[in-house]
DNA sequence: TTTATCCTCCAAAACGTTTTGGAACTGATT
DNA sequence: AATCAGTTCCAAAACGTTTTGGAGGATAAA
C-alpha cells in the first residue's frame, strides 16, 4: 500500500504539501498539485481512513444498533427496510455504516458506551427497541448523538423520527366505521411499546367521534406476533361473536388473524372485515388481500440518518420528524350487512 | 475520552506496562495488573480501535459488498437474510461488519479497491453482483481476501458459496414429472447469473432422465422480476396451451406466473402446476401456495463469513462450500389429468 | 563473591495522516 | 533600499495505540 510519504518522495516535495494538495488546500501551486494528484494515481494511493480518522478525531461513521437482527424480520422486513434509508442516505452524506446488533446477552457483557466507542461511530440510529430497554436510559444519559426510531423521547444529543400512529389507527378505524362496522375490535402489540400506545389511542378517538363506547375486552395484545395473533384473536371471536371488524396493529398479525378466523370457517371478508397496519409485501398478496395503513420504513431510516448527520455538524435543526401514513383499500374490508 | 496515557499517569507506570497489562501479557506483575484494570474501569477507558488497527495493521473488520441494497429487495429478502447470517457468525468471531452497497453509478467513480482499502476492510464477502460486473475482474484481480456468493470462482484469495442449484431444480422437475406431467416449461432468470444456468442444466437433466427432449422454446426468461415473469409466462401458455406446469427458477417469478395464469382464466393449480425455487415468505401465502426448492440464505452467509475468516486467519481449509435444498410441497403442484 | 536467570518494568519507535507556525522567495509599493 | 504582501512550501508535533530491545533488581547457582 502507497502510502502519502512514498507520493511525497516520489513527488520531489513533503507530506504536508501532498496533504494539502489532495484535500484542495488553496496554498499550493496548481502545477504541483496536478503533479502530485498524478503521481498518486500512478501510485494507486488512497489515504488511510484509519490514521486520518485518529488525528481529526471524527470517523464519518454512523452506527445503526439493531436489537434483535434476525431472520424472523424477514416477514415484515421493517429492518431491512429503514437499513435501506439509512444506507442510502448515509452513502449520499458521505458517511460510512457499521451495523451493529445486539440482544440481551451481548448487553450484559458490554454497555451501549462501550459498544459505541470500540467500534468508533460519531453517532448511532437505534431501532427495534422496547421501552423498557435498560439501553434506552444509557443512551438518554451518554453524550453520543442519537436517533432513535418509533420512540419519541428527545434531549440534547437525542433525537427521533417515527410514524403518525395516532393517525394512522384513527383512519383505519374510520374507515370499519364508515362501513357500517358497530363491533369493532383491537390486535394491538405490546404495552413495552410506544407504537402500541398510540395505535390504541387512534382506535379510541375514532370511536369517540362516533359516540361508541369503549369496551375494554375488545382489545387484546398480539405481541406483534403471527401466532399469538392468531390465538389471540380466535379466543375474542369466540368470547364476542357479535364482531365485525377487526383493526390489527400489524399486517404480520392480521394474517394471524385471517388465519385464525378462517379457521373458525368464517368467509372473509364477508363475515369479518380486517384492516392491518404496517403495508408489508404480504399484504397484497394474501387471500383476501388486506387493506392497510402504508407507513414507510425507507423513509423512516432515510430521515433518521438526515436528523443523525444534522445533529453531528451542529446544526441547529429540529430533532424529531413524524411521517404521514397512507390508507390503502384492498380486499379484506367491506361493507357490513349484519 | 480516557486514552492509555491517563492510565498510565493514575497508576504510576508507562504505557507500556498499561498496553501489556491489559492485554494479557506475562511479563506484568498480578498486583499492577489488578491495580491497572481497577483504574481502567475507573476512568471508563477503553482502547481506541483506531490507533490499534493502524499500528497492527489488523481491523477485524469484514465489508458486506451488496451491488443494489434496494428497498425491492423486500421482496424476496435475499440480502437481508444473508446479511444475518453474516451478522452472527462475523459476531461471535469478533468480527465488525459493515456495509458497503454500490451500484453502477457509484461503481464510475470507485474502484472495488478503493472501496475496500478506504473502508478499512479486511476482507470482503460479494452479493448480488452479475457474472458481467466489472468489479468482478477486479476481484480476481485483487489480493484482498474475498468470498463470493452464488459464483464458483476461486483463486488464492477467493472462495464462494452457493447452493446445489442444479440439484434443487432437477428435484422440482423431476418432481413435476412424477407428477404425470409431460409439457413442462421453465421461466428462467437471465443468462448473467451462474444459478440460472445450473438451474436450466437441472431442468434439463431431469427431461434426460425421462427421455423427454428438450423443447428451446419452452424456456424463457423473466430476469428475476416478478413482473417480466408474468408478460413472459403470459406469452407462453399463448403460444404453448398444451403446457400443464412450470418450473420458475424463483419464487418471486412464479408469482408473476401464477398472476398472468390468473388472468387468463386458468383455475390453479388444477389447470398449471408450478414449482418455484427459494422458498421465500410469499410462497407460503399465495394462493394457491407454493411448492418450492427452498435454499438456505441466512447458512449461505453465515458459511460466508466462515470461510472468509478462515482466509484470513491463514486457515488451509476449503475455499468453496456448496449447500443442499430442501423440496417443500405445498399446493401449486397436483397430479395431472391433462 | 560472581554469574546466570527470572521477573518487572520502561523509553522510544512505529503506524499514516493533518495541522500549526513559520520560512523562503517573488513582486509590488513606498 | 526598505518594506510589505502574497504565494508556495516544509519541519515537527500530534493523534492513541503496540512492539522492540533492553534495564534494573532479586533470587538462585556456581
Amino acid at each position: 500500500m502507497a502510502t502519502i510519504r512514498d507520493v511525497a518522495k516520489k513527488a520531489g516535495v513533503s507530506v504536508t504539501t501532498v496533504s494539502r494538495a489532495l484535500n484542495g488546500y488553496s496554498d499550493v501551486n496548481e502545477k504541483t498539485r496536478e503533479k502530485i494528484k498524478m503521481i498518486a494515481q500512478e501510485l494507486n494511493y488512497s489515504p488511510s481512513l484509519l490514521a486520518r480518522s485518529l488525528v481529526m478525531k471524527k470517523t464519518k461513521t454512523i452506527g445503526l444498533l439493531v436489537s434483535g437482527l434476525r431472520i424472523e424480520g424477514s416477514k415484515d422486513n421493517f429492518t431491512f427496510e429503514v437499513l435501506c434509508g439509512v444506507n442510502d442516505c448515509a452513502g449520499e452524506l458521505g458517511y460510512e455504516l457499521v451495523l451493529i446488533s445486539t440482544d440481551s446477552k451481548k448487553q450484559q457483557e458490554k454497555t451501549y458506551n462501550q459498544l459505541c466507542k470500540e467500534r468508533k461511530v460519531e453517532g448511532v440510529i437505534l431501532q427495534g427497541i422496547k421501552t423498557d430497554d435498560p439501553y434506552l436510559d444509557e443512551v438518554l444519559k451518554s453524550d453520543i448523538p442519537c436517533i432513535l426510531i418509533d420512540i419519541p423521547i428527545e434531549s440534547d444529543s437525542v433525537g427521533y423520527v417515527t410514524t403518525n400512529n395516532k393517525d394512522g389507527a384513527q383512519t383505519a378505524v374510520e374507515h370499519l366505521l364508515n362501513l357500517g362496522h358497530k363491533h369493532i375490535a383491537m390486535i394491538n402489540g405490546h404495552s413495552q411499546a410506544f407504537v402500541s400506545r398510540e395505535r390504541l389511542a387512534g382506535y379510541q378517538a375514532a370511536l369517540m367521534k362516533k359516540n361508541i363506547p369503549f369496551n375494554e375486552s375488545y382489545v387484546v395484545n398480539g405481541a406483534f406476533l403471527e401466532d399469538t395473533a392468531e390465538r389471540e384473536t380466535a379466543k375474542l371471536l369466540k368470547a364476542h361473536p357479535e364482531i365485525s371488524a377487526l383493526f390489527c396493529a400489524s399486517d404480520l398479525m392480521a394474517m394471524g388473524a385471517i388465519r385464525a378466523a378462517k379457521k373458525m370457517g368464517k368467509t372473509l371478508p364477508k363475515e369479518l372485515s380486517i384492516v392491518g397496519f404496517d403495508n408489508i409485501i404480504l399484504s397484497a398478496y394474501s387471500t383476501p388481500s388486506l387493506s392497510t395503513i402504508a407507513q414507510d420504513r425507507y423513509k423512516l431510516g432515510f430521515e433518521a440518518t438526515k436528523l443523525l448527520t444534522n445533529l453531528l455538524e451542529g446544526k441547529e435543526v429540529e430533532k424529531n420528524k413524524v411521517l404521514q401514513t397512507t390508507f390503502i383499500k384492498r380486499e379484506s374490508s367491506i361493507e357490513n350487512h349484519g
